[in-house]
DNA sequence: ATAAAAATAACCAAATATAATCAAAACTAT
DNA sequence: ATAGTTTTGATTATATTTGGTTATTTTTAT
């Protein structure tokens, strides 16, 4: 990558993001931490975005409202950083699902530009990653759900069945210890169960907000999920219960 | 290979890549790196692409096109035109294909938000689609293709296999009236073949460019396509030879 | 308020890319 | 043909980019 080109991506992420850091930036480009700051100088001596301790804010003051991205502006910091601890998880070669969530969208985001297979039935996600010429992007199919920009349906869920993979990154709506996981959209929830049901490990990611919450579809038991990434605003009551469950719990850090 | 015709190389390859390194140009051009320098320099004063270390970048970021699509930003005008002349044989409730084609691009931002369903491979046309809430838009799967941000593959032919429509609407790289369709890239062409078997009506979009051109794969015979359509720099020896073959041509006007 | 952690700036050195220069080759125009 | 121009490749000196190291600053936690 040229060093336009990654000063043009820099630019685009921060704006599209509002914010990035310079650990992020570095992953996902591939260069050193020292490199980027070096960058993060130089634009802002050119006035394309606004240096912070840590990272670099966007200075496009009002950019255009997209008409594709339902603002869910919410939670936005938890979700980054559950997003972040996620991508730990990932290593080369890994054949991953990444779903139609805001939080896998963060994750494609930031995802550096590695040797994977990525499953995935949103649309932005799959935008996301063809700039990565490392990752192989597969998309189901299925009817277009213009609200979520993703696809679902019977042939969505049809064309899973033709994989295997040994990770999947889902999100969900709610999370009740004694009902399980849920959704509030009948036909995103079918898809995820046939998700879950093609995947090796299962990685459920949930803010805190998303805890003893009963959305209007169950998906899946507790006992299905390997492993839950949260935020550190839990209520310590709930991480306490689910250890009781035994289900494994990691808790994403500012 | 002359100084012109190099230059010319250099800018398509760099506009096609997004980018191109010193080092590729020189080895493609087979000319030492230092000619390529003086060539980027050059090119640059004349405004035709941007100058960066190790390299140069593309500036052809103008609206309509944006670097991803795989063929070249010419043939624009009568791209549209073909494509406004193409919405004319939409009806209400038609069940429709498009392709990841330009012109299929151009034909979803002009359509009108009319009662229809549309299959199609192409992630821009899913997207522009995705505003015009009458339009149901069902995408094959796939593995992605990057460049021309489509999915193509075993797994997006198995699931065009799932449908039926009547009209389909397709592009192509080169119309030869003896050895019939072809297309450049292979995954394109098997998948296009595909579109033709599940469709009672196959439109071909191709602007005269295309004719007498033969490119790496054929994809269709003449005898497969129900109609053409075409702009008004046709060379008029095509039009009486496809009129003698009984093949329906359309001529979009300006 | 103070200590610990994280981020940064200021170096340096290696790798790469570039600019400047010159001579040979190729092309142009008389 | 031949003189003049342009293009090209080779060479050398110069620039830039990058990653590593260390000291300093800023932030965070206690």
């Amino acid at each position: 990558m040229l060093v336009i080109e990654r000063h043009e991506m820099i630019v685009r992420l921060v704006n599209e993001k509002g914010s990035m850091r310079v650990s992020e930036l570095s992953e996902i480009c591939n260069v050193t931490e020292e490199t980027i700051r070096r960058d993060l100088d130089r634009l802002e001596q050119a006035g394309r975005l606004l240096r912070s301790h840590g990272g670099a804010v966007s200075v496009a003051e009002q950019q255009p409202e997209d008409p594709y991205m339902e603002r869910e502006i919410t939670r936005m910091e938890e979700k980054k950083r559950i997003a972040q601890e996620a991508i730990k998880y990932i290593e080369p070669r890994d054949r991953i699902i990444l779903d139609a969530s805001t939080t896998a969208w963060y994750m494609a985001s930031i995802l550096p530009d590695i040797p994977l297979t990525v499953l995935t039935n949103s649309l932005k996600v799959a935008m996301e990653l063809s700039t990565k010429e490392k990752i192989e992007v597969i998309s189901t199919g299925g009817i277009m759900s213009a609200r979520s920009l993703s696809f679902v349906g019977p042939s969505a869920e049809r064309s899973l069945d033709a994989y295997h993979v040994n990770k999947a990154f889902l999100s969900c709506k709610g999370v009740h210890l004694g009902r399980g996981i849920s959704e509030s959209n009948e036909m995103q929830a079918l898809v995820k169960r046939k998700m879950i049901s093609i995947a090796d490990r299962v990685l459920l990611l949930a803010d805190h907000s998303k805890f003893g919450v009963q959305a209007f579809t169950y998906f899946a038991e507790l006992s299905q999920i390997d492993e839950i990434i949260t935020d550190d605003k839990i209520d310590p009551q709930y991480v306490q219960q689910l250890e009781e469950m035994a289900v494994k719990l990691t808790v994403a850090l500012a």
